[in-house]
DNA sequence: TCAAAAGTGTTTATTCTACACCCATGC
DNA sequence: GCATGGGTGTAGAATAAACACTTTTGA
């Protein structure tokens, strides 16, 4: 009996929201999808087993991640507590890990992809939250470069909601809130004119 | 290694927010005050090792109930997870455990006890839940009896958010989004004219 | 007759929502 | 010259906040 993490990994792609799922190689539920996660290391904290996991399996760090809830019987057997985290990548900067038994593979979230155990309630509760803290915190600053358009960051809620949003109101309340500012800096947008580059007053997770 | 929780037991006592601490009989720490908690039994589930150790230490079950965040390292040793829980208690139905080597008692969130390990950090990341979840959950059905008067359940909101409410505003929104509802019943107020008696709309946890 | 608590509406400020057109660029 | 996406303001609705007096009762 043991402690493991999950780790719901979100990305944009597509203009959908997607999750990191692993086609399980060895039983229970060999050949089915099932969330990132394993037992502790010796010694090792939970957040540190959350970030290793994230790691492992798009390269990257530093980006948004939190706890998310703690489970019991989530059909593994071998753990007593699965701590569960969510996370929020750029894809552009992600490589997932390819080798012959070990698939990771990016699935939308709507419609809810089937998964092992009960990886489904995990997945719709770290949804749930995220939408909620695109209210109120910075949280996208993970899923963007440091510098972008507000139209690529509206394309980016919008994504997450799963519904349009207002391009006036949408910007008045991400710059008047104070979640990101100007740069004063100009850029060619693909064929278009120059477009306003931002960037985020914070670049870690904060609450406003 | 293994896994335990701790209970953040709120209650509303004198017009002040109180958590239930214990003074810890044993080693290490012994003689400071510490949140009530303890290790899974075999077999057991999170939710039923908390209800266990709410049960013990106050006798009361069938209360708010939730499960608040997972921590690590909480000085305890023993074990590799501390999944933390808050609950909130009607201070009337309460019988607290009166054991020679095993004190608890209700205690003052502010100004903040002195508390062995991180337990400060549980008990502040619960209040901060709690005042959230004021707002826009029936979370005090717990703190108040079946039925009660306006001014009763005001006083409990004002005693958690330690500040003061306008009366006409808090029974507007309260009755206005559905959490409470008039029974239709009068009853006398001490020495005073009777007063109208409000129920919960639900006596279960849920969300508006 | 005084103290204590219950009950009740209106006004104002703030916040949120809906909505449409012009401009610069690359093709 | 036209298709694409960037950029901008305002009016109406809804919500939240501030505010004071009357009533009943028991002491």
């Amino acid at each position: 009996m043991a402690v493991a993490v999950v780790v719901v990994i979100f990305t944009v792609r597509q203009e959908r929201l997607n999750v990191l799922l692993i086609e399980r190689a060895a039983e229970p539920c060999r050949g089915e999808w099932a969330l990132p996660g394993g037992l502790l290391l010796p010694g090792e904290t939970l957040d540190a087993a959350a970030r290793r996991k994230l790691e492992d399996e798009t390269g990257v760090s530093d980006v948004f991640l939190e706890q998310l809830y703690t489970f019991d019987r989530l059909g593994e057997g071998r753990a007593e507590a699965v701590v569960s985290y969510f996370a929020l990548v750029d894809i552009g900067r992600t490589r997932l890990r390819r080798e012959s038994e070990w698939r990771p593979a990016w699935h939308p979230v709507r419609p809810p992809p089937p998964t092992a155990f009960d990886n489904g309630r995990v997945i719709h509760y770290a949804e749930e939250r995220l939408r909620n803290k695109l209210a109120y915190t910075n949280v996208v600053y993970s899923l963007l470069p440091e510098r972008f358009t507000l139209t690529q960051m509206q394309q980016t809620y919008e994504a997450i909601l799963g519904e349009r949003l207002d391009k006036r109101n949408f910007r008045r309340r991400v710059v008047g809130l104070g979640i990101v500012r100007p740069t004063g800096r100009f850029e060619k947008q693909g064929a278009h004119r120059p477009a306003m580059l931002y960037e985020f007053t914070s670049r870690e997770p904060m609450v406003l």
